[in-house]
DNA sequence: AATCGTTATGTAGATATTTACATATAGAAA
DNA sequence: TTTCTATATGTAAATATCTACATAACGATT
């Protein structure tokens, strides 16, 4: 969101960012890693979400593994073999969490929306 | 925010950040930079804000530049020689910025206060 | 048993970011 | 005019991250 044309704020936003974090301190997941998941479940497998995120599988499985080896249990059930080389599903877990994560963007969406515009009219002339 | 004791999202906590952003979406100034601002405010000086922070006079120094350069305009005025070596002072558009900022961030703590319940309520079982 | 596509993982190289160190300069006050 | 200390800035070294490439294993289907 931008100030009014014309003002010392005009082409400047304010971005927001939410994630979830250990006790160390450590980022757990955020956006990219949520986005990953919700792919693998729509999807079926890590591979066609990486692809359809344009990363690396290599990235892509090295984001999963981060997530969960912090998390202390598991998104998906992975599968491998098959003629189709194999798949992921969403753990129960995994399911709750997604759509858990949704929930809250759609809610601090809303709420970013009147804390800017708070902002910028209090900081524009 | 944490789940209650035993649950399966005990010691994970949602986390939040917020920021300004240019067009091109590069970061202009988020909260290790605004922290900087306000301690320059308070104390009169870049350095003696570095010094605060525990980091190093060359890189508030770059912290600061980078910010100013991004926004356009200054957030200090800079006056260097004299006994004392010189001062830093916050411009208006300085004072303003951080107060707003200040402000800002008492209303998203208590938006992420009101989200992360619902979260950790639904997530947690 | 041969095939096929996905999961699984190591590692070297490239990039980006951070930190450390060094040095120059301004200018009021003594 | 000497001193003192904050502002000002370059640069090399050290870290951290990301990317690219490689290779192995698995197992249902044919």
């Amino acid at each position: 969101m931008a100030g009014p044309k014309g003002s010392k704020y005009y082409d400047v936003f304010l971005k927001f960012k939410v994630w979830l974090e250990n006790t160390e301190g450590e980022s757990i997941l955020g956006n990219g890693k949520f986005e990953l998941i919700d792919y693998i479940d729509q999807l079926g497998s890590l591979k066609a979400a990486a692809d359809k995120l344009g990363i690396s599988y290599r990235k892509a499985w090295g984001m999963l593994k981060d997530a969960e080896e912090k998390l202390g249990f598991c998104l998906t059930e992975k599968h491998r073999g098959g003629q189709h080389g194999g798949n992921s599903v969403l753990t129960t877990e995994g399911k709750e969490l997604i759509e858990a994560y949704k929930e809250l963007l759609v809610e601090f969406d809303e709420a970013i929306y009147q804390i800017t515009k708070k902002f910028f009219n209090k900081v524009n002339k």
